[in-house]
RNA sequence: GGAGAGGUGCCGGAGCGGUCGAACGGGCGCGACUGGAAAUCGCGUGUCCUCUUAAUAGGGGACCGUGGGUUCGAAUCCCACCCUCUCCGCCA
């Protein structure tokens, strides 16, 4: 959510975001029915001024014994001339901020302008794309050559694009999540956390999935609640209302997740294999900090991603969004993608955004810089740090042998157990 | 799911329907005392909205879980909902 002090004083701005963003927005609308309350409230307050001071006559009155009942029935009357005011001020307010909540945040003036992905830039890569002297596969005719994934079992018991980990490949997913975990948490400084995989619909509003993504999301409507489609959700809304003590900044968690999305109105798209799936685990990353550090934090916060893929010894390229990739409330993002042999070209497996206060706002969530300083709203990040699922995909891709078997790359194999997942393994 | 208790400021904890933004205690901040500190004493200490103002500042309104209601007036009465705790039941 934007501050409406800020849209009041830098309308045109605002419009030039929102259309740089590729969003439609009713600023002007916004203008004129903040106007309309900022009129009734000065109206309101003077009548409520008005019959406070009535009812402490009332008051005096009666402790001297006197008649008040004059009083009383002009008080009445404010009364109810306040409760008329009132109720439309409600509707204005109401009207407000559901127009508000539709605002996308600004994108900061560093990002590119441009249309959508195709005019987002390629900031740098790593890594050598890997070369084989022999016929290679993909992910998925390994993953059914290894019997490690399961998709058609996946399909049975829950429906496409549920997949199934199976053997060595169930604990190849688990040496990836606890892989990154770690690294988070021992080595880069994040607060390891273990959050619900449902949250409550203020959460979702907290983020800022709702209210454009309800469509993407699993609802369970018997109790509101939702399935998050990232750890982003419990881990950024843990401190929602909450004042942080200055001191405590900058707070960063890690996370793992089970993340779920609906993937409506993306029929016929990568349907196969684990290119878009309903259900995939992710390690995410959360960082609550000062405005003034954000910039620098959303660097680190991505610096601290791609060492996960470096570690593996996984391609990888960075991509910064332009204006019109960027999602709803992001001023910024990186995408990261890891290379597909395969299907030779780079698939997404991180996105590390800064909100700015966007997501503050909307939270509540606030900090003091001192004790006796005012609340001021933080910046909020985020980054998935990764997705295995898209990580799987590479994974088993580069490290393919030409005996149809997968090589465990040497950080995983403490937590793997084993060096290499081959044919006849079960 | 059943029965009970409770939700008040940074924390603890009061609060006959009017003088309660809220006693009291703690914490925190400033000051005094001190060589310095502890102890002690004094003063102060919320948030949001809005108006005036270039700003400092000041005026007004709102906020005692949330939303309604009663009333001239509600933290205080009534209703609904949410949450927490205890006990019982069920259960991975």
């Amino acid at each position: 959510m934007l501050d409406m002090k800020f849209i009041r004083e830098n309308p045109d701005l605002v419009k030039q975001g929102i259309r740089n963003k590729g969003e439609k927005a009713d600023v002007d609308g916004i203008l004129e029915l903040d106007e309309k309350r900022r009129t009734i409230i000065q109206q309101v307050e003077s009548l409520k001024h008005e019959r406070n001071e009535m009812s402490q006559e009332v008051s005096r009155l009666k402790k001297e014994g006197k008649p008040a009942d004059e009083v009383i029935s002009r008080t009445r009357e404010i009364s109810q001339t306040i409760k008329d005011y009132d109720e439309d001020l409600k509707k204005i307010e109401f009207s407000l901020k559901e127009m508000l909540d539709w605002i996308p945040n600004l994108p900061h003036e560093s990002v590119p302008v441009g249309k959508d992905a195709s005019d987002n830039v390629v900031i740098r890569a790593w890594g050598k794309i890997p070369e084989f002297d022999f016929e290679i596969s993909g992910h998925l005719e390994i993953a059914e050559r290894l019997d490690i994934i399961d998709f058609p079992r996946g399909s049975k018991v829950s429906g496409r694009g549920f997949p199934v980990y199976k053997g060595k490949g169930a604990r190849l997913e688990r040496a990836l999540i606890n892989f990154m975990l770690d690294t988070h948490s021992a080595e880069h400084g994040y607060r390891e956390v273990f959050t619900p995989f449902l949250v409550n619909r203020e959460s979702m509003y907290g983020t800022a999935q709702l209210p454009k993504l309800e469509e993407d999301m699993y609802l369970c409507q018997e109790d509101d609640l939702f399935l998050i489609p990232t750890a982003e959700v419990p881990i950024t809304n843990l401190h929602r209302d909450e004042i942080l003590d200055g001191e405590n900044l900058p707070v960063r968690y890690c996370g793992y997740t089970a993340c779920f999305r609906r993937e409506a109105g993306s029929w016929g798209k990568e349907t196969r294999g684990f290119l878009r799936v309903h259900q995939f685990n992710k390690v995410e990353l959360v960082k609550i900090v000062t405005p003034e550090s954000s910039y620098q934090e959303l660097e680190s916060l991505l610096k601290d991603a791609t060492r996960i893929l470096e570690l593996l010894g996984i391609p990888y390229r960075v991509i910064e969004l332009c204006t019109g990739d960027l999602s709803f409330g992001a001023a910024k993002c990186y995408d990261i993608e890891v290379w597909s042999p395969f299907e030779k070209r780079w698939l997404e497996a991180s996105s590390c955004s800064n909100f700015e206060d966007f997501q503050a706002r909307r939270l509540n969530l606030r900090f003091r810089r001192v004790p006796t300083a005012k609340p001021e709203f933080p910046h909020s990040l985020n980054g998935s740090g990764l997705a295995t699922s898209r990580l799987m995909v590479a994974l088993l891709e580069v490290n393919q042998t030409d005996e149809g078997s997968v090589m465990v790359p040497d950080v995983l194999r403490k937590y793997t157990g084993f060096p290499i997942i081959k044919r006849e393994d079960y």
